[in-house]
RNA sequence: GCCGAAGUGGUGGAAUUGGUAGACGCGCUGGACUCAAAAUCCAGUGGGGGCAACCUCGUGCGAGUUCGAUUCUCGCCUUCGGCACCA
């Protein structure tokens, strides 16, 4: 068969063939076992894909194909998540509508995606922005609204004032506008909110039950940010005698005794309703109005520089000590965390000294260890409590506990947990999303569309973009945006807002177990079978937002019994970024974007598959360079020499049955703690070693081939097909290692003298230590260092070494 | 500032229940094939020294534990990632 190597042609070949014969569809077939794999859904944008993409497409191909071939049925799903931005920008420059567009790059996408040879079960494509499927986004939104998940609320947003459009997070960059460069400004808009913070502590809590990357643990729980402490209501008065309630929130409950003063977000309710009863109500509201001017990044950028305004003529009474203390604003007190109001203790908070110091405001020291004269002690490990009362001489973490116990027992507070994690802000005023299906009434208020009205189609519209105020471009469609109210059947007006990107990837796993029913989202026999997706891969710029996300909405769906586990996703893990050759972050703006198309052209799919995995370790962010192909076409090119060597006259080898028994375990392990350079690494030894000898046995080539099928499956198909088989190495059993043979007979051990490597010996597999010593202490080049010495010790690891200590 | 990960040849990276540092690639050097180039194949390749067998230094820096440290402990330095007035 001696016949030169031609990926493109055997590249082909295969992809057509498994084509024509459906060789990797799933089967809905219940009665085998499964395994779902999936990898994060790409957004089809006009730069096409990049050398970036496949990184995580390969490297859960290779597991895909690696459980096939262990009997699984596996479901290796992919579609678009085609909803967002870059289209709508595009379409407000050319005027092209955003679906046009989107479809176009879909197609770009499909066939990049296509030549790599992906075993995806492309009969379960699925696209967000298709009305079939984004019925069920906005399904799954009116469930939300029902169980009271769903509000509207006043929200500032980031505002580009050249622009005129509201911008999202990503697209403020340093504080202006990432397009035009504008000013950024907040400016409160009425928007739909998602209550994810109700399932805070359940995302938190089962994190415990799932196979996540110990990275991607610790950035949810930290997103999530939860905190213990006390919630303490201090009286407040007013001059006129009037009594008031501010209630805060402190982790520090033990430090109660050590208030000099109050502090009020200038956003709070209290400061509006104490205003006309203070001394001073000009400058307080002239603080206030300046606090909501400033953006948020004037007001978190300049972190040092603190300022606030005194509540002249109110004060506030210490329910502990029954002390007075004055009351200030200030705009370190964010209204958006606990209860948007602290107690201040500036002996031992470090923000509150800094303010205390700035304002000439008491510093009173209750825990003693530090020097709160020069800067906040806030050591909870260390000292003793001073100066309250009865909580004297107990260490901070018993105090804590103590003082609790206190303030319930007194009426005026209770134990608290407080978390970091927000409300989502699910509405965006963009025209390409989905719809949000609300109707506003002006007598029956908010009324969801019903169910059998969905999808809610996204309208046509003449421009795209934003209006003037800033809302979608939905709004000038009148006929569209009248309706008569579903429930009292009245005129009203449709919600003009639509929902994030984040909404139809934060369920899209579901549908591939179904993606054709137009009746559910999908069934319960398909859901019950293939969920939870076992093995789910994806960047580490989505392991706090998009994972949450998702995570919120399946414990939703659980909840009301659409989806059979509380979580969706068994085991996450996460894939570093491929760089631009010059070791930037690759981007059309850097210029440094490598497309895969012309190193398949160049080098074909089997070598540009294997060096995105040879390339580096996967976790790991690594710089592309086309160079390290060449390798791998060298590889693929032994591979091919190895299998003309196949001759029915070889005999076997020892020496090769042993590397071979080595190499499928350590195959078998690498891709299953995703060290695929080792793998790869693993296979080029074994390649050269069969390359070494003239004749290769049969057997041993077809264990190779089967070792390498999932990294690069064309040539190794071909090969297969060559020796013989007419039916493809991608059904065929993984291969499995015998321990005896894995196992070699003869060991090299080495000899030190005094740790230092002298020489060497061969010796049979486990001889005994003794024997060991003997050779070693008679080896001729160690002679040589221990002459005239003493031997003080000597240290014999069976199979390893023998070391000599001698003086 | 807080939390986390990592620093190994010219280069990407291997090796950790402490036991031969640099597997496997890229690049480079020499050779084969070719009219030539590319591709492919063969050999060599951490630094310094030696004709050589060999010697010596070497895993960010400095200490420590140990017969033995890339691996463990302590203290620094640097880089990257996440969070950041969260009370």
């Amino acid at each position: 068969m001696s016949e030169e190597y031609d990926a493109r042609r055997i590249e082909n070949k295969w992809q057509q063939y498994w084509e024509e014969h459906g060789s990797f569809a799933a089967s809905d077939d219940r009665s085998k076992k499964k395994y779902y794999v999936l990898i994060e859904f790409p957004y089809p944008s006009g730069e096409g894909l990049h050398v970036g993409h496949p990184r995580s497409y390969t490297a859960l191909d290779v597991v895909a194909r690696k459980r096939r071939m262990e009997g699984y049925n596996v479901l290796f799903p992919i579609g678009w998540d085609a909803f967002g931005l870059p289209a709508e920008n595009f379409a407000i420059k050319t005027g092209r509508h955003p679906r046009e567009v989107t479809q176009q790059n879909i197609r770009r996408f499909r066939s990049q995606l296509k030549r790599l040879g992906f075993s995806f079960d492309w009969s379960r494509e699925i696209d967000t922005t298709d009305p079939a499927y984004y019925k069920w986004t906005q399904w799954i939104f009116l469930k939300l609204w029902k169980k009271g998940l769903a509000y509207k609320s006043e929200m500032p947003i980031n505002w580009c004032t050249s622009c005129n459009v509201g911008l999202a997070n990503e697209e403020v960059v340093g504080g202006v506008c990432e397009r035009c460069g504008g000013e950024v400004v907040r400016k409160v808009k009425s928007q739909w909110m998602l209550k994810i913070t109700d399932y805070a502590e359940r995302l938190l809590q089962d994190l415990e039950t799932v196979d996540f990357l110990d990275q991607i643990t610790m950035q949810q729980t930290n997103w999530i940010g939860r905190s213990t402490g006390a919630e303490v209501d201090f009286p407040v008065y007013s001059s006129g005698g009037k009594k008031h309630c501010m209630k805060i929130f402190t982790t520090r409950p033990d430090t109660l005794f050590g208030v000099t003063y109050m502090v009020l977000s200038p956003e709070h309710p209290l400061v509006a309703e104490l205003l006309p009863a203070c001394e001073n109500a000009g400058e307080v509201r002239k603080y206030v109005e300046r606090a909501a001017n400033k953006s948020d990044f004037e007001r978190t950028e300049v972190v040092k520089e603190v300022s606030g305004v005194e509540f002249r003529g109110i004060t506030a009474l210490n329910p502990a000590t029954h002390q007075e203390v004055p009351v200030w604003i200030a705009d370190y007190v964010l209204i958006s965390y606990g209860t948007g109001a602290i107690m201040a203790v500036p002996g031992h908070d470090e923000r509150d000294w800094r303010f205390a110091s700035r304002y000439g405001l008491p510093i009173v020291e209750v825990i003693s260890g530090g020097d709160v004269t020069r800067e906040a002690f806030v050591d909870i490990d260390r000292g003793t409590l001073v100066n309250s009362g009865p909580l004297d001489g107990l260490p901070p973490d018993k105090a804590i506990g103590r003082m609790v116990e206190i303030v319930e027992a007194g009426g005026y507070g209770r134990a608290s947990v407080q978390y970091r994690l927000r409300d989502w802000v699910f509405s965006r005023q963009r025209y390409w999303g989905e719809p949000i299906p609300m109707v506003k009434c002006p007598s029956c208020g908010w009324v969801p569309l019903p169910e059998s009205q969905l999808p809610l189609v996204l309208p046509e519209v003449e421009r795209y973009k934003t209006t003037d105020t800033g809302e979608s471009p939905l709004v000038l469609i009148d006929d569209w945006v009248a309706v008569d109210c579903p429930q009292c059947k009245g005129p009203a007006r449709r919600e003009t807002d639509t929902m994030p990107q984040w909404a139809g990837s934060s369920w899209y796993f579901l549908r591939y177990t179904d993606p054709h029913n137009d009746a559910e989202l999908a069934s319960q026999k398909n859901l019950k079978y293939w969920m939870p997706v076992d093995w789910y891969n994806g960047g580490m710029e989505h392991t706090t937002l998009h994972l949450l996300y998702s995570r919120f909405w399946h414990k939703f769906l659980y909840d009301i019994g659409v989806v059979p586990s509380a979580e969706p996703y068994k085991k996450r893990t996460s894939h570093g970024l491929i760089l631009g050759e010059n070791g930037e972050k690759m981007s059309k703006s850097r210029g440094n974007v490598v497309n895969p198309d012309e190193m398949v052209d160049k080098y074909g799919a089997d070598a540009f598959r294997l060096y995105e995995m040879f390339m580096g370790a996967f976790d790991q962010p690594i710089p592309w360079n086309t160079r390290g192909l060449n390798g791998m076409n060298r590889f693929i090119h032994r591979i091919w020499d190895v299998a003309e060597k196949v001759s029915p006259t070889a005999e076997e080898s020892r020496e090769l049955t042993t590397l071979v028994h080595q190499s499928i375990k350590k195959v078998t392990g690498d891709i299953e703690s995703m060290k695929f350079n080792t793998a790869i690494a693993q296979l080029m030894t074994l390649s050269h070693a069969l390359n070494r000898r003239d004749e290769v046995r049969r057997e041993d080539m077809e264990l190779f081939l089967l070792l390498c099928n999932p990294f690069a499956p064309h040539v190794c198909e071909e090969l297969w097909e060559r020796l013989g088989h007419d039916t493809p190495c991608a059904g065929e059993a993984w291969p499995q290692w015998d321990e005896k043979k894995v196992r070699v007979d003869t060991v090299t051990v080495v000899i030190q003298v005094n740790g230092k490597l002298r020489s060497r010996f061969d010796a049979p597999r486990d001889m005994p230590k003794e024997e060991l010593e003997k050779n070693a202490r008679e080896d001729a080049k160690v002679e040589q260092y221990i002459s005239g010495k003493t031997i003080r010790k000597v240290i014999v690891v069976p199979n390893k070494l023998v070391n000599i200590v001698a003086s």
